[in-house]
DNA sequence: TCAATAGTGTCTTTCAGACACTATGCT
DNA sequence: AGCATAGTGTCTGAAAGACACTATTGA
């Protein structure tokens, strides 16, 4: 047979196949907490049950797992660009009702500001990571937000990655004080200063904000903590 | 509709899909040479191509794409358990002919005296990581080598995990020969040393190895390597 | 005794941690 | 002037880099 002969032949639809998603933990800073956006599943099943955005991968529209991610990303938030990372892959037999199923995790972090709109016709929120083991999520849902937290997390202690959580402009103290509800414990003043500008990850405006005591200097995001690896952590 | 009766009338057949596999890239050392396994498609598509080991997910075998991952090992190297890590989720319309798929790209790592047998069914090789450009790869495949051995540098700068290539007993010299190869730089015997003892990742065996001049200690893993990361890497 | 490989002593450098200190602007 | 927050000076300690040095064996 002929390879040409062999693919006319094909049919993926002869096989056992999994049922294949994409989920996004969506991360943002509201209220100086950290949220994720939850959507509301409207059918079976986990039907009435809070979920990541996310679902089936759209073979005509999607060109991979992350262009779909970014598809979810766009209708949810209406972000064209935001930060994206792929954390995982996670699969099972039972995880999903459905049968054999297997997801693409991802996380994003977004500028709450930059968010434009939120899909009207599924009901979503922002939900503080904190109330998160008070509800009974969808899926192994619940499973999925650990290990993009956690990943987030070792980010944070070797990147300076939450940067991207952050308004236009801000200041080092605003910064550190995301650094350390992230990593869950506080941070010396003058080490983390150090730190990332010492690496260029940020600039000043020449702004400064006036919150009631000493004018605190603006900054924003240079953009090469995208990239750029500490070479020592933060703490152990 | 309840979720029972939603349960039984959804047919994932009723859907477009993606082919959904699983790839290995088994690393080995063999003649101080890194060498990755690579099995030859004896059908279509890419007929007579070398190709990662790997395939679909069997449905009702495995609990999981991790499990699929360790029956491909098991059936290529007869080995029930070795290191075996998740890389990332590859995706594309275009790298499979047959149709979009997705693979879930994972890297192990195996002592070559371990392994005991080779399917005879399939032709498969051991081919050094410097041939493998010579070689028209099938699908994606020289990418995903390319992937697993990116992983596989950056582990080996902050963490001690080519320990797992090492045969059970073998030398400090012997080790740091092995992470200057996958480093590709020459590194400092003191540091390295300094670095794997003093984090107790290695245990003398009481035997030496005499290979001509000053004896060698032997040195076995005690197994920390597989969890504990250094906090600096080796240089830059 | 010398060649060759194994393994160490010790100085430098880098950067996080600690913490006391100074700076600024509003009231 | 006082106070609260912004931001710095400077010492310590841990671990990597450099590199010269010593140790051990067989021939």
């Amino acid at each position: 047979m002929t390879e040409e002969e062999f693919l006319k032949q094909y049919n993926i639809h002869d096989f056992d196949v999994p049922l294949c998603t994409v989920d996004i933990a969506i991360f943002s800073l509201i209220n100086n907490e950290l949220h994720t956006l939850m959507v509301l599943r409207e059918e079976h099943p986990f039907k009435g049950k809070w979920a990541l955005p996310g679902g089936f991968i759209h073979l005509g529209e999607d060109d991979s797992t992350e262009s779909a991610a970014h598809r979810t990303l766009r209708q949810k938030t209406g972000m064209k660009s935001a930060y994206l990372e792929q954390v995982k892959t996670v699969s099972s037999p039972k995880r999903d009702p459905r049968g054999w199923s297997l997801t693409v995790l991802y996380f994003a972090l977004v500028d709450i500001n930059q968010v434009k709109r939120i899909d009207t016709d599924k009901k979503s929120t922002w939900m503080p990571l904190s109330d998160l083991k008070q509800h009974d999520l969808a899926f192994d849902h619940i499973e999925l937000i650990r290990s993009a937290t956690n990943r987030l997390h070792a980010k944070a202690t070797y990147t300076a990655l939450p940067i991207e959580l952050m308004p236009t402009e801000f200041t080092l103290t605003e910064l550190q004080h995301v650094f350390e509800m992230i990593l869950g414990r506080e941070l010396q003043a003058k080490a983390f200063r150090n730190r990332v500008l010492s690496a260029n990850m940020v600039a000043e405006t020449g702004n400064s904000k006036i919150s009631g005591k000493r004018p605190a200097k603006l900054f924003k995001s240079t953009g090469v903590n995208r990239e750029m690896f500490f070479n020592r952590p933060l703490m152990e």
